[in-house]
DNA sequence: CCCTTGCGTTTTATATACAAAAAACAAACT
DNA sequence: AGTTTGTTTTTTGTATATAAAACGCAAGGG
């Protein structure tokens, strides 16, 4: 990883590196002496600006991987995999502060009733008081935690109730979003999309010994698939907050993961057979199902937490 | 107003004039020589810090208005009404930005697609960039504005797409709620407040050529205590919005206030008697009725600004 | 002992500073 | 006319500075 360029600086450039990687994957790619393409299609490509990929382009250069040769830039040599950023400096301060807290929080290392001070957060994560100030109105969104006003901000917890208020709005999305999909005509992309998912959910329900690990990734692109088609905002908005919760959360709670994907994956295979029949009842049946068993797994799930680190404190409102 | 204490600052101090303007209207029910209440009990009764009830002991003192007399204070004299702060500067600068930029929005200066950068809001409302960012969020929460990393915003529009998907979740989160209102007992505090709000309706339905305007406060509470009862953080955060949107919208929309309040006194009336018989097909119809009627007139009232200010520019995504 | 005031410390609200990134402009090349 | 690269200007992301406000301890008084 060698441009010598990462002096300290304000903003962090974690574009820069990222764009940095994405170019060196494309050289590894090309032969040598082969042609890179232009500085647009590459922006186009990394959806950055010109300004970044020129930036790029001359650490490319002075690391000996591209050279100049009348305007055009040509490969000089492959890339090692010791010339790429370490990942963890690909991403924005902000992303990772965001990650970390929500890490921080699910784990349960603070009960409900606990006070959070920007202050404290900000010496906590290293960061300063700006980015912890532009995410905790974030998380106030995800009815995680609730402001005082000029004061300190109250953490609600990641409580049973939590679950229940958030599950009881996510059938109401989700059985309104699928009474949509079953008005859209066969050959529309949400039908063609979900089709392709109900294959690949038979695939992943052959191989689920090696490959269930694979099973997240499907669940959210159903459900979004499902949301999608509700074409409201609202609606597609708060899914999110289940999809973060979820990311979340999965990655905290590993036990009985096959198991439990198994049940998952046959509940979805009724619930998307009931869809593609069009079968209303049929799907109010599976959709209400599949939610009742995610709900019980994620409470289950705080349950579980709630025994392992018995809230450190219960200071009252 | 006099207290000299007005230089400038980094914070801005609204909390200290607001309090001062509290404390001074206290002064006002008080008889010359009386004793002033505790900086505690002050400071409970504003809800400010104690500090902050200090400062503007502190004011009132250099003003005249009080005096101190072995420890205790004592009311010199009766404030005038220049004693106080002009109104305007008892809000925070982000209060007022917050304000300004939406009634700047619902005014249709600008068109859906618009792409709204910060800088340039902080030059248009006179602060600085930070307070902009801290609000960006919140009006994407509210589906108004849409983010593109590392660039502008979109403004999506007060659309009547906007209208209707608001709508499609207020039914969806009303009807609920209203479910659970009819399952709690008779003297709870939310059966109470219903039963004074309908005494409410009634008063102002005989006094409407004169009261009218008082009905946006009745309706808010109205639609509050319903919503209230799902006790679901997601849905009242929700109704938050619709509040927001309500209040702005309704400065704008004056036209045929009159005889729209009274068809949403008559609609609301229908649907405070479905909820207090516990008559769950009537509360269907009648809250469906209503939802229906507010939706038409927000989206007339969306047409009619689309009109009169034919989008400035319409640059597509 | 509880409540009061006085006072020092910490935290919040807001503005500003500055490198990174994006956008806009311009010349050169097809 | 449409691309490509070079250059200048603007905007964004993040850190920091500072007055206002909140917090918390200590001493005095009923």
């Amino acid at each position: 990883m060698g441009t010598g360029r990462e002096e300290f600086g304000m903003k962090g450039n974690a574009v820069y590196k990222r764009s940095y990687n994405g170019c060196l994957a494309m050289c590894g790619g090309l032969p040598l002496g082969a042609e890179m393409p232009s500085e647009n299609e590459l922006s186009q490509a990394l959806a950055v600006s010109r300004t970044t990929i020129r930036t790029v382009m001359a650490g490319l250069e002075a690391a000996g991987i591209l050279r100049r040769e009348e305007g055009a830039r040509r490969l000089a040599r492959h890339p090692e995999p010791d010339d790429a950023f370490p990942d963890m400096q690909t991403v924005s301060t902000s992303a990772t502060v965001e990650r970390r807290f929500l890490e921080w929080i699910l784990d349960g290392h603070i009960g409900p009733g606990h006070l959070l001070t920007a202050a404290e957060l900000a010496r906590q994560f290293g960061t300063s008081t700006t980015i912890i100030r532009e995410h905790l109105p974030h998380f106030q969104h995800f009815g995680l935690i609730e402001r005082r006003p000029n004061s300190a901000w109250l953490f609600k917890g990641v409580t049973p109730a939590f679950a229940t208020e958030i599950y009881e709005v996510r059938e109401m999305f989700e059985l309104r979003a699928a009474r949509s999909f079953i008005d859209l005509p066969e050959e529309s992309a949400p039908w063609r999309r979900m089709r392709t998912i109900e294959a690949e959910h038979r695939v992943l329900l052959a191989s689920i010994d090696t490959d269930y690990a694979r099973f997240p990734d499907l669940d959210e692109r159903l459900h979004r698939t499902v949301h999608e088609t509700a074409d409201n905002r609202f609606i597609k908005d708060f899914y999110d907050i289940i999809s973060m919760l979820f990311h979340y959360n999965a990655q905290w709670d590993a036990e009985d993961e096959k198991q439990r994907t198994f049940t998952a994956l046959t509940e979805h295979l009724a619930y998307i057979e009931a869809l593609l029949r069009r079968d209303l009842r049929a799907i109010d049946r599976a959709c209400r199902q599949h939610l009742k068993t995610a709900r019980s797994n994620l409470l289950r799930s705080i349950d579980l937490r709630m025994k392992v680190s018995p809230s450190p404190d219960a200071s009252p409102a």
